[in-house]
DNA sequence: GGACTTTAATTGTCTGACATTAAATTCACA
DNA sequence: TGTGAATTTAATGTCAGACAATTAAAGTCC
């Protein structure tokens, strides 16, 4: 792990390449201490600062944690099921909003994901994440209700019944496909949804979760990702009537 | 974004998590460059090395580039989906490592979500992912094969049914899935396994896609799941037996 | 023996400097 | 006037040394 070519680039990025490579490798352990920054700077021959750059990259990764005092310095951290949900969705946040994916291909990739838990979650949800369901239809039926708080609602809903397929993995990968999908979605559609018609759908999908019917389960999503394609197509045909309008108006 | 309240306490994530919603948040736009190193430093009033901590941690994030010389600077960085596939498998396989997964349960959440693919895949794969399949089978079956080589073309084939669904922001969700399931699947299995029953799976597999058979590929993967679970099973259930004999010998 | 003080080790931050890189500019020369 | 080489300039990359802040452990006093 000590190596460090006469490559005269980035060294803190080499090093902190360096390390991670060991983390990864299992040469460093969970909660295992690393070297002092002081120590480090010796071992791979550069300053400290540039130790400190190579370090904040890896804590930027949650690879370690840092701790100041005495018996402080840097630590293996354990990649918490929760530091990893946030990451997923940041980065599938990102990655939509910066490289033009379609609103199909993200809502079909969605819907595609969360089917796959359909049937573990009808067959393993407890009457904790049916509760959570039912509240949260409850909830999408107030009329006062916000589009944020709306939608919020529609994300809760979709985490529970997710969960409820009692495999943290797959609430993982999840993460992503459902809350990142969120704003996008949300932007697009709000204008022209129909909270009485997603509320119902809502509410097969828990009677077909309460039934243990993954078939059920699997088609209430399925109509409902029917139901936002439509929806998002007829925003987009009203957008672009808009805009021929508007250029028919200018010429 | 200039805030940054008089919390002593950790300025450079602070800087950091500041230039980072400004980024997410799109106030910060695609190839849009910050101020410099100097002047950030300015801003914040605080040093440059602590900025250049802040900016290597969004660097570590794929969030930002930089570029040296007379017109470089800091460049906010479009998130590709081959970083993007990157970071999720180095995240997969951590969150996997550290946290005593059962294997049951990664394996469960590795199928469930390839068959999410499996209905796209079979519709829309093209001649290419049959072509990649084909070979890939045909690798699997020559005898000399090493376990590495095994199981690396075990997951090119999975890669390439996964890419058949032509859906790029699926195939990125199942980069972790395929790739990072796969050092824990084969260090456990690779003893027991019986490499003329995956290629005959895998072969099913590739022929109901060809007949485009959305039903068959989520049966084929299935049995793989089933197959995968009692291999693990068995090996688990021998290596009990071991320890078991060796406690009988010892007391 | 317990509460308090001191000490030492470590990270966090700052200052100032120099090295390196690459684009823009200037200038000599044809 | 045009072109290519040399210079300038602005930025990041790296370094050295220092001090502040924090925290646990060792030491000390009652």
């Amino acid at each position: 792990m000590k190596i460090d070519p006469r490559n005269p680039a980035d060294l803190s990025a080499q090093i902190a390449s360096a390390i991670r490579d060991a983390i990864v490798g299992g040469r460093l352990i969970v909660d295992q201490r690393l070297p002092s920054e002081a120590e480090l700077a010796e071992q791979f021959e550069v300053s400290r600062p540039t130790v400190r750059e190579a370090l904040k990259r890896l804590a930027a990764q949650s690879l370690i944690r840092t701790q100041r005092g005495a018996t402080g310095g840097a630590f293996v951290n354990r990649l918490s099921f929760p530091e990893a949900y946030y990451q997923q969705i940041t980065t599938s946040t990102l990655l939509l909003s910066m490289n033009a994916v379609s609103f199909e291909t993200a809502c079909e990739a969605r819907y595609a994901l969360e089917r796959a838990c359909a049937p573990l979650s009808a067959e393993r949800r407890t009457a904790d994440h049916l509760a959570t369901m039912r509240a949260e239809i409850h909830r999408q039926a107030q009329p006062g209700l916000t589009d944020e708080a709306f939608c919020a609602s529609d994300v809760a809903f979709h985490r529970a019944l997710v969960d409820g397929a009692g495999n943290p993995v797959l609430s993982y990968q999840l993460a992503g496909a459902v809350e990142a999908m969120q704003p996008l979605m949300n932007m697009i559609t709000f204008t022209a949804r129909d909270r009485a018609r997603i509320v119902a759908l809502h509410q097969e999908i828990a009677d077909a979760a309460e039934a243990q019917d993954g078939a059920a389960v699997t088609a209430g999503l399925s109509a409902l990702e029917v139901e936002t394609q439509e929806l998002a197509q007829s925003v987009f045909a009203a957008r672009a009537a808009r805009l021929d309008a508007k250029a028919r108006l200018g010429s």
